[in-house]
DNA sequence: TTCTATTAGTGTAGTTAATACACTAACCTG
DNA sequence: CAGGTTAGTGTATTAACTACACTAATAGAA
């Protein structure tokens, strides 16, 4: 296996998509391209890898660039391919997605400054090169670790409701699930905690705020 | 994203973890390699992929030139990017595994030439780069699917008996299974039906051939 | 102060899926 | 025809998932 000479060589780059759970709606970090091909279309973060540059640390730098934080949840997605995908030339992009918090967001609304966007996921807008396809594959792949991992964890702030759980369930489901059976189900994955407070908001029964156990794992139940 | 000149451009490699059952053992496909570095080392089969081509056709190409065969089941496992997994320079590797039915491969034993070979994956000898942890990764990967898709069948001939696929499960899962259970599971799965035929083998009860409803597809189930 | 609106919170019965477990059937060989 | 070997079958128990309706606590209005 000779290594091939520099010229024949594709470029590698990283694209993230970066969900958020913000007013009952899944969305997701667009930026709007500045330049050929697709100027002023709207693209997922990422970047070329350099030479010397780790593929994962590549896409934890850009989503750190593009949301101001770190600390993220970042998970290797799939690695797209397709010949023509940039119309340039060969381009092989790794794509992550990666989970933040919305409280986490709301202290930095800076972010929402010219040319970068949060955008609903059922309203996005067309999307630069193969993006589509990724936002897709990687919402399918959080729903399906919904059900077999803690991942939906990685979207609550330090405090939360049972309902506040059962709202990120639901919208990442897209569909309605009953309350009794779903805190029956939280309460026997054993990986929240009831606190001592409530939390008030309007005119209604205060809701009992949970913690997580272990708030930065991510792990496999099950 | 201005695209980076040639002489900053990684390498971009396939390698592919080739599995079969034989002889009541799960074995993996390995290549002896002739240069440095790693030279007499076994490795996994794999190549560089051209600029011009895609990178999972670079991967069913390797994986055809090392088996002879084609229409073989191919899914991307992860892409590998630790900056010294190479010692040469900056190579990144898009693993790919790959499931083969024993039978196929019983028509040509010509691939066991020198430096191509059989081995059980619990006497794996020391893999070069990496390999040994994308080896790991897939047969994690296949364990799992087990499960919840019908990628098992890619192991099986055109008629097989229950005890045969029952077999199968528990190479892969490394234990015992139920018989009864197993053989009501597989039928509630509908995705195998009898044959009028059976085997004989030896001084006992023949058993009944099974056939798989869709070969070629592997679903999610359940 | 009490009535209303609103969200929080709880338990049980029915159904379905997973498990544990032991004997008979069919064939070949000696 | 007896012994060895693998094929093939059913039932009872347990665990997981589903469907479903009322009471509790609060704020604000009447």
């Amino acid at each position: 296996m000779p290594l091939p000479t520099e010229s024949g060589r594709p470029v590698l780059t990283t694209n993230i998509v970066v969900f958020t759970l913000r007013d009952e709606q899944l969305k997701l970090l667009l930026i709007r391209r500045r330049n050929a091909p697709f100027e002023g279309c709207w693209s997922l973060p990422g970047g070329v890898v350099g030479t010397d540059e780790d593929v994962e640390a590549n896409a934890m730098r850009k989503l750190e660039d593009s949301t101001g934080l770190s600390g993220i949840y970042l998970e290797q997605l799939y690695t797209f391919s397709a010949p023509e995908r940039d119309p340039r030339e060969r381009v092989i992009s790794v794509a992550y997605y990666a989970l933040v918090a919305s409280k986490r967001l709301q202290l930095r609304t800076d972010a929402d400054s010219e040319g970068v966007g949060w955008f609903s996921l059922n309203e996005l807008p067309e999307l630069a090169f193969d993006h589509a396809q990724m936002v897709d594959t990687a919402h399918q792949r959080l729903a399906a670790k919904l059900d077999y991992s803690t991942i939906a964890f990685q979207f609550m702030p330090e405090l939360f409701t049972l309902s506040d759980l059962q709202n990120v369930f639901q919208i990442i489901l897209n569909r309605d699930l009953d309350k009794r059976n779903f805190r029956k189900r939280m309460r026997a994955m054993e990986q929240i905690r009831q606190t001592s407070q409530v939390q008030k908001t309007g005119s209604h029964r205060p809701a009992r705020l949970y913690r997580v156990n272990n708030p930065h794992e991510v792990r496999i139940i099950k």
